[in-house]
DNA sequence: CTCAGAATGATAATCGTTGTCAACTCGGTG
DNA sequence: CACCGAGTTGACAACGATTATCATTCTGAG
Protein backbone atom coordinates (compact mmCIF):
# COMPACT_ATOMS: atom_id res chain seq x y z
CA UNK A 1 0.00 0.00 0.00
CA UNK A 2 1.59 3.32 -1.25
CA UNK A 3 2.98 4.83 2.09
CA UNK A 4 1.16 2.86 4.70
CA UNK A 5 0.83 4.10 7.97
CA UNK A 6 3.76 5.21 8.85
CA UNK A 7 5.67 7.39 10.02
CA UNK A 8 5.83 10.23 7.90
CA UNK A 9 9.30 11.88 6.97
CA UNK A 10 9.93 14.85 8.94
CA UNK A 11 9.85 17.90 7.62
CA UNK A 12 12.98 20.48 7.54
CA UNK A 13 11.42 21.90 10.67
CA UNK A 14 10.91 19.25 12.57
CA UNK A 15 14.04 18.06 11.75
CA UNK A 16 15.64 21.17 13.22
CA UNK A 17 13.52 21.28 16.24
CA UNK A 18 14.95 17.19 16.54
CA UNK A 19 18.44 18.30 16.43
CA UNK A 20 18.30 21.26 18.39
CA UNK A 21 17.03 18.68 21.58
CA UNK A 22 19.41 16.25 20.67
CA UNK A 23 22.06 18.85 20.53
CA UNK A 24 21.60 20.35 24.13
CA UNK A 25 22.10 17.90 27.12
CA UNK A 26 19.61 20.39 29.68
CA UNK A 27 16.21 21.05 29.77
CA UNK A 28 15.14 24.21 27.91
CA UNK A 29 11.92 25.59 27.24
CA UNK A 30 10.25 25.90 23.69
CA UNK A 31 11.04 29.81 23.87
CA UNK A 32 14.56 29.21 24.46
CA UNK A 33 14.87 26.68 21.75
CA UNK A 34 13.13 28.62 18.92
CA UNK A 35 16.01 31.40 20.04
CA UNK A 36 18.64 28.63 19.69
CA UNK A 37 17.23 27.86 16.25
CA UNK A 38 17.13 31.37 15.05
CA UNK A 39 20.45 32.24 15.89
CA UNK A 40 21.70 29.09 14.59
CA UNK A 41 20.15 30.15 11.15
CA UNK A 42 17.37 28.15 10.73
CA UNK A 43 14.17 29.87 10.03
CA UNK A 44 10.93 27.83 12.20
CA UNK A 45 8.09 29.47 13.44
CA UNK A 46 7.22 29.73 16.93
CA UNK A 47 3.81 27.29 16.43
CA UNK A 48 5.70 25.11 14.53
CA UNK A 49 8.53 24.71 17.91
CA UNK A 50 5.53 24.17 20.28
CA UNK A 51 3.93 21.57 17.45
CA UNK A 52 6.93 19.85 17.12
CA UNK A 53 7.87 19.26 20.62
CA UNK A 54 3.97 18.49 21.53
CA UNK A 55 4.37 15.76 18.70
CA UNK A 56 7.77 14.17 20.28
CA UNK A 57 6.41 14.40 23.53
CA UNK A 58 3.32 12.83 22.22
CA UNK A 59 5.81 10.38 20.59
CA UNK A 60 7.61 9.71 23.80
CA UNK A 61 10.74 10.97 22.32
CA UNK A 62 11.10 13.96 24.54
CA UNK A 63 10.66 14.44 28.31
CA UNK A 64 8.61 17.39 29.65
CA UNK A 65 8.20 18.66 33.30
CA UNK A 66 7.11 21.97 34.41
CA UNK A 67 9.37 24.65 36.24
CA UNK A 68 7.99 26.33 39.24
CA UNK A 69 6.70 28.81 37.84
CA UNK A 70 4.73 26.40 35.44
CA UNK A 71 7.21 27.13 32.64
CA UNK A 72 7.25 23.74 31.02
CA UNK A 73 10.63 22.43 29.33
CA UNK A 74 11.90 19.55 26.86
CA UNK A 75 14.60 17.12 26.80
CA UNK A 76 15.79 14.47 24.46
CA UNK A 77 16.36 11.80 26.91
CA UNK A 78 16.70 7.96 26.38
CA UNK A 79 14.13 6.01 25.92
CA UNK A 80 12.09 3.88 28.51
CA UNK A 81 10.81 5.34 32.25
CA UNK A 82 13.54 7.21 34.22
CA UNK A 83 13.77 10.31 35.98
CA UNK A 84 15.62 13.00 36.35
CA UNK A 85 18.46 15.20 39.15
CA UNK A 86 18.50 18.54 37.58
CA UNK A 87 20.86 21.15 39.00
CA UNK A 88 18.66 24.24 40.09
CA UNK A 89 21.29 26.77 38.85
CA UNK A 90 23.09 25.58 35.73
CA UNK A 91 20.52 23.19 34.93
CA UNK A 92 22.71 20.04 34.52
CA UNK A 93 20.47 16.86 34.23
CA UNK A 94 21.25 13.77 34.89
CA UNK A 95 18.72 10.55 34.00
CA UNK A 96 18.29 8.14 37.07
CA UNK A 97 16.78 5.50 37.30
CA UNK A 98 15.06 3.67 40.58
CA UNK A 99 13.14 0.38 40.48
CA UNK A 100 12.71 0.52 44.52
CA UNK A 101 10.70 3.71 43.73
CA UNK A 102 8.72 2.27 40.84
CA UNK A 103 7.57 -0.85 43.36
CA UNK A 104 7.19 1.37 46.05
CA UNK A 105 4.66 3.89 44.27
CA UNK A 106 2.92 1.26 42.56
CA UNK A 107 2.59 -0.71 46.22
CA UNK A 108 1.49 2.19 47.77
CA UNK A 109 -1.32 3.14 45.28
CA UNK A 110 -2.58 -0.25 45.86
CA UNK A 111 -2.57 -0.27 49.20
CA UNK A 112 -5.20 2.99 48.28
CA UNK A 113 -7.21 0.93 45.72
CA UNK A 114 -5.66 3.11 43.16
CA UNK A 115 -5.62 1.25 39.26
CA UNK A 116 -3.55 2.62 36.48
CA UNK A 117 -1.22 4.45 38.37
CA UNK A 118 1.84 6.54 37.06
CA UNK A 119 3.93 8.73 39.01
CA UNK A 120 5.96 11.75 38.45
CA UNK A 121 10.22 12.50 40.46
CA UNK A 122 12.68 14.56 39.90
CA UNK A 123 15.25 15.62 42.41
CA UNK A 124 16.75 18.89 42.02
CA UNK A 125 19.90 20.23 44.13
CA UNK A 126 23.14 22.28 43.12
CA UNK A 127 25.57 20.64 41.59
CA UNK A 128 29.06 20.45 42.76
CA UNK A 129 30.73 22.72 40.07
CA UNK A 130 28.31 25.37 40.83
CA UNK A 131 28.70 24.84 44.65
CA UNK A 132 32.09 25.43 43.83
CA UNK A 133 31.78 28.49 42.44
CA UNK A 134 29.24 29.87 44.67
CA UNK A 135 30.39 29.59 47.74
CA UNK A 136 32.29 32.83 47.45
CA UNK A 137 29.95 35.39 46.21
CA UNK B 1 8.27 47.47 70.29
CA UNK B 2 4.56 48.29 69.91
CA UNK B 3 3.81 45.30 68.28
CA UNK B 4 6.99 42.42 68.30
CA UNK B 5 7.91 40.39 65.31
CA UNK B 6 5.26 38.22 65.83
CA UNK B 7 2.45 37.12 62.85
CA UNK B 8 -0.49 39.81 62.53
CA UNK B 9 -3.65 38.56 63.50
CA UNK B 10 -5.13 37.15 60.03
CA UNK B 11 -7.62 39.62 57.51
CA UNK B 12 -11.05 38.67 57.29
CA UNK B 13 -10.06 37.62 53.89
CA UNK B 14 -7.06 35.71 54.61
CA UNK B 15 -9.30 33.82 57.08
CA UNK B 16 -11.66 33.26 54.74
CA UNK B 17 -8.92 31.57 52.42
CA UNK B 18 -7.84 29.69 54.84
CA UNK B 19 -11.17 28.33 56.20
CA UNK B 20 -12.09 27.62 52.28
CA UNK B 21 -8.95 25.58 52.13
CA UNK B 22 -9.22 24.12 55.33
CA UNK B 23 -12.98 22.90 53.70
CA UNK B 24 -11.82 20.83 50.62
CA UNK B 25 -9.92 18.07 50.98
CA UNK B 26 -8.64 17.84 47.41
CA UNK B 27 -6.55 20.60 45.25
CA UNK B 28 -8.31 23.14 44.16
CA UNK B 29 -7.17 25.96 41.89
CA UNK B 30 -6.68 29.49 43.01
CA UNK B 31 -9.59 30.55 40.40
CA UNK B 32 -11.93 27.59 42.13
CA UNK B 33 -10.89 28.57 45.15
CA UNK B 34 -12.34 32.42 45.14
CA UNK B 35 -15.49 31.17 43.08
CA UNK B 36 -16.47 28.86 46.07
CA UNK B 37 -15.90 31.90 48.37
CA UNK B 38 -18.58 34.12 45.79
CA UNK B 39 -20.88 31.56 46.22
CA UNK B 40 -20.28 31.49 50.17
CA UNK B 41 -21.30 35.19 50.23
CA UNK B 42 -17.37 36.30 51.05
CA UNK B 43 -15.96 39.09 49.44
CA UNK B 44 -12.63 38.51 48.76
CA UNK B 45 -10.92 39.76 45.41
CA UNK B 46 -8.60 37.59 43.40
CA UNK B 47 -5.61 39.23 43.73
CA UNK B 48 -5.98 38.96 47.58
CA UNK B 49 -7.02 35.06 47.15
CA UNK B 50 -3.39 34.63 45.13
CA UNK B 51 -1.74 36.59 47.92
CA UNK B 52 -3.38 34.55 50.66
CA UNK B 53 -2.10 31.14 49.25
CA UNK B 54 1.15 32.27 48.11
CA UNK B 55 1.18 33.47 51.97
CA UNK B 56 0.32 30.21 53.12
CA UNK B 57 2.64 28.83 50.54
CA UNK B 58 5.78 30.01 51.75
CA UNK B 59 5.00 29.30 55.65
CA UNK B 60 4.13 25.78 54.63
CA UNK B 61 1.27 25.65 55.48
CA UNK B 62 -0.27 24.35 52.48
CA UNK B 63 1.42 22.45 49.33
CA UNK B 64 0.92 23.81 45.83
CA UNK B 65 1.50 21.57 42.57
CA UNK B 66 1.25 21.83 39.23
CA UNK B 67 -1.56 20.05 36.80
CA UNK B 68 -0.79 19.19 33.48
CA UNK B 69 -0.88 22.24 31.63
CA UNK B 70 0.53 24.12 34.12
CA UNK B 71 -2.04 25.64 36.44
CA UNK B 72 -1.18 25.82 40.36
CA UNK B 73 -3.59 23.63 42.45
CA UNK B 74 -3.11 24.08 46.63
CA UNK B 75 -4.20 22.22 49.90
CA UNK B 76 -4.07 22.57 53.29
CA UNK B 77 -1.76 19.58 54.36
CA UNK B 78 -0.82 17.81 57.40
CA UNK B 79 2.63 19.58 58.35
CA UNK B 80 5.90 18.27 57.17
CA UNK B 81 7.34 16.66 54.20
CA UNK B 82 5.26 14.42 52.71
CA UNK B 83 3.89 12.96 48.99
CA UNK B 84 0.53 12.77 47.68
CA UNK B 85 -1.50 10.36 46.13
CA UNK B 86 -4.12 11.53 43.24
CA UNK B 87 -7.09 10.07 41.82
CA UNK B 88 -6.93 11.79 38.33
CA UNK B 89 -10.68 11.95 37.89
CA UNK B 90 -12.43 12.63 40.85
CA UNK B 91 -9.26 14.78 42.88
CA UNK B 92 -9.19 12.48 45.82
CA UNK B 93 -5.98 12.78 47.14
CA UNK B 94 -4.19 11.02 50.28
CA UNK B 95 -0.95 12.18 51.83
CA UNK B 96 1.88 9.18 51.73
CA UNK B 97 5.07 8.81 53.18
CA UNK B 98 8.31 6.58 51.77
CA UNK B 99 11.06 7.31 54.37
CA UNK B 100 12.84 4.76 51.62
CA UNK B 101 12.35 6.94 48.68
CA UNK B 102 13.72 10.66 50.91
CA UNK B 103 16.89 8.60 51.71
CA UNK B 104 17.29 7.01 48.26
CA UNK B 105 16.77 10.35 46.51
CA UNK B 106 19.52 11.50 48.68
CA UNK B 107 21.94 9.12 47.97
CA UNK B 108 21.65 9.47 44.44
CA UNK B 109 21.55 13.07 44.61
CA UNK B 110 25.00 12.65 46.81
CA UNK B 111 26.39 9.86 43.99
CA UNK B 112 26.32 12.51 41.60
CA UNK B 113 27.83 15.24 43.93
CA UNK B 114 24.86 17.66 44.07
CA UNK B 115 23.97 19.35 47.53
CA UNK B 116 21.05 21.02 49.05
CA UNK B 117 18.51 18.53 48.05
CA UNK B 118 14.84 18.65 47.78
CA UNK B 119 12.59 16.75 45.20
CA UNK B 120 8.95 16.78 43.93
CA UNK B 121 7.20 13.48 44.12
CA UNK B 122 3.03 13.06 43.34
CA UNK B 123 1.41 9.29 42.30
CA UNK B 124 -1.88 9.66 40.06
CA UNK B 125 -4.06 6.93 39.26
CA UNK B 126 -7.62 5.96 38.88
CA UNK B 127 -9.27 5.16 42.85
CA UNK B 128 -11.39 2.26 43.76
CA UNK B 129 -14.52 4.58 43.43
CA UNK B 130 -14.02 5.53 39.94
CA UNK B 131 -12.81 2.64 38.60
CA UNK B 132 -15.96 1.11 39.26
CA UNK B 133 -18.26 3.43 38.37
CA UNK B 134 -16.06 4.49 34.95
CA UNK B 135 -16.42 0.87 34.16
CA UNK B 136 -19.92 0.75 32.35
CA UNK B 137 -19.89 3.69 30.27
C1' DC C 1 1.95 18.77 -14.24
C1' DT C 2 -1.98 18.95 -11.11
C1' DC C 3 -4.50 18.53 -7.21
C1' DA C 4 -5.65 17.22 -2.34
C1' DG C 5 -4.05 17.03 2.04
C1' DA C 6 -0.68 18.16 5.46
C1' DA C 7 2.44 21.53 7.42
C1' DT C 8 3.88 26.13 8.23
C1' DG C 9 4.06 30.71 10.41
C1' DA C 10 2.51 35.48 11.31
C1' DT C 11 -0.79 37.00 14.11
C1' DA C 12 -4.65 37.20 17.30
C1' DA C 13 -6.78 35.20 21.15
C1' DT C 14 -6.71 32.79 25.58
C1' DC C 15 -5.82 32.33 30.28
C1' DG C 16 -3.37 31.96 34.65
C1' DT C 17 -0.80 34.93 37.19
C1' DT C 18 1.43 39.21 38.74
C1' DG C 19 1.96 44.35 39.02
C1' DT C 20 -0.15 48.88 40.01
C1' DC C 21 -2.03 52.16 42.89
C1' DA C 22 -5.75 54.60 45.12
C1' DA C 23 -8.87 53.46 48.77
C1' DC C 24 -9.35 51.21 53.07
C1' DT C 25 -8.41 49.12 57.76
C1' DC C 26 -6.74 49.25 62.24
C1' DG C 27 -3.90 49.96 66.24
C1' DG C 28 -1.51 53.35 68.50
C1' DT C 29 -1.02 58.62 69.77
C1' DG C 30 -1.95 63.13 71.20
C1' DC D 1 -12.27 61.52 69.52
C1' DA D 2 -9.39 63.06 65.51
C1' DC D 3 -5.27 61.87 63.40
C1' DC D 4 -1.46 59.22 61.55
C1' DG D 5 1.13 55.54 59.16
C1' DA D 6 2.05 50.92 57.99
C1' DG D 7 0.03 47.19 56.09
C1' DT D 8 -3.87 45.24 53.26
C1' DT D 9 -7.23 45.19 49.79
C1' DG D 10 -9.27 44.89 45.14
C1' DA D 11 -10.45 46.57 40.52
C1' DC D 12 -7.99 46.69 36.70
C1' DA D 13 -4.03 46.68 33.57
C1' DA D 14 -0.05 44.25 32.20
C1' DC D 15 2.48 40.18 31.36
C1' DG D 16 4.01 35.84 29.41
C1' DA D 17 3.44 31.20 27.96
C1' DT D 18 0.62 28.59 25.17
C1' DT D 19 -2.99 27.76 21.71
C1' DA D 20 -6.17 28.87 17.89
C1' DT D 21 -6.75 30.84 13.41
C1' DC D 22 -6.23 30.80 8.63
C1' DA D 23 -4.08 32.12 4.37
C1' DT D 24 0.04 30.47 2.23
C1' DT D 25 3.40 26.92 1.11
C1' DC D 26 5.03 22.38 0.64
C1' DT D 27 4.70 17.45 -0.65
C1' DG D 28 3.99 13.52 -2.97
C1' DA D 29 0.76 10.44 -5.50
C1' DG D 30 -1.50 9.90 -9.83
ZN1 LIG E 1 25.10 23.17 38.17
ZN1 LIG F 1 9.44 6.22 38.06
ZN1 LIG G 1 -11.59 9.01 42.29
ZN1 LIG H 1 9.84 13.24 49.76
Amino acid sequence: MTTGRASRRPTRQQQAVADILGQSADFASAQALHGRLREAGETVGLATVYRALQAMADAGQVDVLRTDDGEAVYRACEPGHHHHLVCRTCGRTVEVEGPAVETWTDRVAAEHGFIDVTHTLEIFGTCADCARGASAS
